[in-house]
DNA sequence: TGCGAATATAAGTATATTCTTATATGATGA
DNA sequence: TCATCATATAAGAATATACTTATATTCGCA
């Protein structure tokens, strides 16, 4: 009958919950379409390293996004295998692109740095 | 180029982490499709009433609900009106129906107080 | 093997959030 | 007009959140 994928309230109040804060919201934008290491978030949110570490460790907490180092650093990407993934694009596809901020790091080289 | 309608990043983390809660969660889902007065989020939540006034107020903080007064009673709505109301929706209609919590107050004939 | 860069964790603090209880306001109806 | 019902507001307490600073971990490379 209804065909529209729902999630439960409980599951969906705490990821709203995460995504309502500036900064994880914009780091789920920007890793929308770009992984991004910490260095680089520290630079793009001139926030302290520790500060995104902790964002970060939230959205690693319920599994929203995943890690992957290579080398020296590490990539934080989007989870899409995420039970609730539909569910976090919508909201995040209604947001709108945040490539300034990766060209103002590309502009200022620190792109570059964590490749 | 671009048709679909985007929302700021500060106003979405702030509507992301007033929904955030579930009992507000909640609350906005019912809204979705019934007009709710206080007495009943009361029964609804089995929570005291100063508890549910101050969550109502918050929604009506930044008008993403509005309310009527019908005598005794005040009934609020979702705001249709509202600038963010795409997004809100697009959330909400992904959680799923609330009709128990309604069908229970029915039952209990706590429903027709407020009518 | 040891040092430096990138990141994580721990502990502490300031502030925000969400209740509680007590009280105020505002409409209704005897 | 007064008592009562529905709701709002105020003040306070417990807890959660988001930073800070200091320190630990982990990897790559000389």
């Amino acid at each position: 009958m209804n065909e529209t994928v729902t999630i439960d309230i409980q599951r969906a109040s705490q990821l709203l919950k995460l995504l309502g804060d500036p900064t994880r919201l914009t780091m789920m934008r920007l890793l929308k379409t770009h992984e991004c290491c910490v260095c680089e978030f520290v630079e793009i949110f001139n926030m302290s390293q520790p500060a995104i570490s902790q964002h970060l460790r939230k959205l690693k907490d319920i599994k929203v996004v995943k890690e992957e180092r290579r080398g020296q650093w590490i990539f934080f990407s989007i989870n899409k295998n995420h039970e609730d993934y539909p569910f976090i694009q919508s909201i995040l596809e209604q947001l709108p692109e945040q490539n300034e901020s990766i060209a103002r790091l590309e502009a200022q080289g620190l792109r570059v740095c964590c490749k």
